[in-house]
DNA sequence: CCCTATGTTCAATGTTTATTGAACTATCGA
DNA sequence: TCGATAGTTCAATAAACATTGAACATAGGG
C-alpha cells in the first residue's frame, strides 16, 4: 500500500496562470460563491479562515472538493498549519490579473445575499 | 406527428429573474464568452448580430444550444425577423441588476483576447 | 501513547454538460 | 412554385461535475 501524503501545501497556479473562464466557472457554483464571499468579508479582519468555518455550507469531503477547485483556478490560497488549513482570497493576484472583476462579483453577490443565502456581515463568527 | 413551431420569439427572463450564478456559468464557457464579447463590440455599431455571424465559433446546432443558454440566463435577447434571428446584449438589464459586472468581465476578456482567441475589434466584419 | 479533532483521499453514484449529425421548419427570391 | 438559405429540434454520446460515505492521514492534548 502506498501511503498518501496530506500534510504538504497543495500546488497553486501562478498569477499569470489564472484563467478567466476557470475563475468564472468557479464563482458560478453557489457553494463556492458563498465560500469566496465569506473569505472576502474576513479580509477586513484576520483575512484567513479554516475549513471548519464553512461546515454550514456542505459536508466535509464536499468542501474539500470545492476548496480544491477554488485553489486550482487561483481564487484562493491554502496554508497548512498543524491539523488546520487556513485559506485566504488571492485578492492581489486577482486584482492584478482581472482588475475590478472580483469586486464586481462580490458586489453583485452582496446585492443578492438573500437569494443566494449568503451569511450577513455580522454573522461571520465561528459557530460553537 | 406534432408539428414543431420555430417561428416565434423564444421566452426571456425578466430583469428581476436574472440570477448571478447562471450568468457567471454562462460566461464561463469560452464559446459563450466569445459570443458575448462579439455582441458587446457590436454595441458600438448596430447593436444586433444574427446567428450566422458566429459560424466561426462552432457548428450551427451547437450555436443554437449556446444561444439558448445565453437567452435563458438573461444575457441576451433574440428577435425573430423572417428567417433570421437577431441578437443583442441585454446591457441595460444586466447593468441595472449587477452594476459593473458585465464591464468587468468584458474588460477581463479583452485583456486576455489572445489567450481566449477572441476576435479583434476590427475583425468583426462578416465573412463572405 | 492513545484519543480526538481536523481535514483529505478514494470509489461510487446520478446529474448535467457540450458536441455531433440528421431531419425538420420557415421564409425569401427567382 | 421551386430551390436555396437560415436556423431549430431531437436523439445519441462522451465527458465533466457535484455529492456521498467510508477509510485514511496528521497533529495536538490529556
Amino acid at each position: 500500500m502506498i501511503p498518501r501524503i496530506m500534510s504538504r501545501t497543495p500546488p497553486h497556479p501562478t498569477r499569470e496562470q489564472i484563467e478567466l473562464p476557470l475563475v468564472l466557472d468557479c464563482l458560478s457554483d453557489p457553494i463556492r460563491l458563498a465560500i469566496v464571499y465569506q473569505l472576502a468579508q474576513q479580509e477586513r479582519v484576520s483575512s484567513e479562515l479554516c475549513c471548519g468555518d464553512f461546515n454550514g455550507l456542505a459536508g466535509k469531503s464536499n468542501l474539500t472538493y470545492h476548496f480544491a477547485k477554488l485553489r486550482d483556478c487561483g481564487l484562493m490560497q491554502t496554508r497548512v498549519a498543524g491539523t488546520n488549513r487556513f485559506m485566504r482570497l488571492r485578492r492581489e493576484d486577482l486584482d492584478a490579473r482581472f482588475p475590478g472583476l472580483l469586486d464586481a462579483v462580490l458586489k453583485s453577490a452582496a446585492k443578492d445575499a438573500d437569494r443566494l443565502q449568503l451569511v450577513a456581515e455580522c454573522d461571520v463568527v465561528e459557530a460553537d
